[in-house]
DNA sequence: CCTTATCTAAGAACTATTCTTAGTTTAACC
DNA sequence: GGTTAAACTAAGAATAGTTCTTAGATAAGG
């Protein structure tokens, strides 16, 4: 089905060399580019999705209306700053039964769920 | 601060009348002019805006990228189905600690979340 | 009333994302 | 290892959703 291209390969390695981080397709666009890997926008948006369908990455749509994309598919759980508004990954522990509880109280079948938190994180709040 | 305006009692008027429904801008501009109330899409738009800012409403933001407005801004949960794609409000009680178990957990203050389910609604399950 | 800030419609502009096209690369198969 | 076909790329056009600009209309306070 999909063929192995040399600019997925940059853009799936850019991620997973930047651990943690939380990217819109044009950081990777930027980020690549700088790299003097020139790839174009479209190209870099093309396969993000293509990864997303190999279940390579992740992503996650803020509130601002703007996609960015995460290195795992995993099922997690994210912080967003109020501060800063970097977006960080978090395993709330209880967060795994929330499904099973929905279930219980909706009486519907739940298959996933996308949890949010807000607040401040650990760097904002040493700052002050 | 802000006057009445005949456009903005409309708009809310339409969302109370369509209780537990979740609107675009468009489908509140097409539901309106088909009324005969005419108004701009960019009128719609600027006074979700400010009616989010006076605290009358709530908006949620879809993976899709796209924005539905809520008829409520007090805290909720929503169930989105993934056979219809309608959006419901849903009301999970074992949700209020969620905010103090994530405080414990991570060890940073929480303002706030957002919980979205993915599931099946009641109606398309009884289609089956 | 009169003033003035806020409001509207209409359409231009903007932003994020996707599509189109023509040419290139990858890998399956002989 | 060469051929072929499917998948790929860059570049820019196109689309969708939302916001901005402008000029004129409308509320609300003095």
């Amino acid at each position: 089905m999909y063929k192995i291209s040399k600019q997925r390969e940059w853009i799936y390695t850019y991620m997973l060399e930047h651990p943690g981080q939380h990217f819109s397709a044009e950081d990777i666009f930027a980020g690549l580019n700088e790299m003097g890997k020139t790839v174009s926008l479209a190209t870099v948006y093309r396969n993000l999705k293509i990864l997303q369908n190999e279940h390579r990455i992740g992503s996650l749509m803020l509130t601002s209306g703007k996609q960015v994309f995460d290195q795992t598919c995993r099922p997690h759980d994210h912080l967003i700053c109020t501060h800063c508004h970097r977006v960080y990954d978090v395993d709330m522990t209880y967060d795994r039964s929330l499904e099973r509880k929905a279930e219980n109280q909706l009486q519907l079948p739940i298959e996933s769920h996308s949890l949010i938190l807000y607040g401040i994180c650990a760097d904002c709040l040493k700052e002050r």
